[in-house]
DNA sequence: AGAGAATGTTTTAGGCTTCAAGCATTCCGC
DNA sequence: GCGGAATGCTTGAAGCCTAAAACATTCTCT
């Protein structure tokens, strides 16, 4: 697959595809991203972050731990102190100790935290079928596929140090 | 195309579709560019902004206004006076009055900021070759395509506001 | 030429984010 | 049980980012 001839022609700054591809992907989630927040804020006077936590607390009754929301949104735990008292002023979070780990904190939704985010919740999904809704149900599949793909490759990438 | 079984079928929470794949997109980009800031500090001290703007001045030799890089890098404006002032004061770009609109000033590379990106810009593109080598000439020309398709339509859903 | 709209930039206030250092608690192996 | 490693969280310093207000300059239309 990869003769003297294709890496003649690859070589040295054979990559420019990749880059474009890459540029490509990042414009797109860029251009959505922007727009979400801004209707965010626009409609609920909230933000994407909060938004994230509170849908992760929503599919959690039990509630969550510090650690395990900063794993789930891949985010840096000293970030989480800060959202979650922000979020926790408002009183849509609550903080109790854990049950059985004195060190952790668990997180659950308050009821206004979860009535409220369970109609921003309805609201975003219709924002994100509107956005994506110019796609036909068979790019959507193709476009889904794809990223599982780029998904694996990344991680495998990422994983293990390449030279 | 959506005859009452479809509608019926989909309706009224049938957007789950959308989400799965807006949420998969948002995964791929923010795994890869995680890294791609990590190794950014790591190996160059630098980061994404930074590297963005540099990357913008390093095709222009002209120089470019601040108002016209806010819009190529898709931030405020606000933004780029912090930005440009950070590099201003390292080296890496240089300020002057605008040749004809008194208003706008005008950035352009140094030395110092050409060479630096000269080499970032480099070893930045083996990353992306890297971290999307996983794919075949054939998936990612497939994934370029549908995402040109994911740009236009979410452009459209945006430009003219849905109900 | 002059008024008003549009454009270019900065400032301000506030939020998000990371990394690294530090403290508390728990876990593990001996 | 006891010491060191690992884990959970917070804090502090620094950078990135936005929206909105303020100001200067240019453009447009009459």
């Amino acid at each position: 697959m990869s003769d003297a001839e294709t890496v003649l022609a690859d070589a040295p700054a054979g990559h420019k595809d990749e880059l474009r591809l890459w540029l490509r992907m990042l414009t797109c989630t860029t251009l959505i991203e922007t727009e979400i927040r801004r209707r965010l804020r626009a409609d609920f006077d909230t933000t994407l972050p909060r938004f994230d936590l509170l849908a992760q607390l929503f599919r959690t009754p039990d509630g969550l731990t510090l650690g395990e929301l900063s794993r789930r949104m891949m985010v840096s735990n000293g970030n989480l102190t800060a959202l979650s008292g922000r979020l926790e002023a408002e009183g849509l979070v609550e903080r109790s100790p854990h049950a059985t780990d004195r060190r952790a904190t668990t997180l659950r939704l308050t009821a206004r935290g979860r009535s409220d985010f369970a109609v921003q919740s309805a609201v975003h999904e219709g924002w994100i079928a509107d956005l994506l809704g110019g796609l036909s149900a068979t790019e959507r599949a193709a476009l889904f596929r794809l990223l599982a793909r780029t998904k694996t490759a990344a991680r495998a990438a990422i994983e293990d140090p390449p030279p």
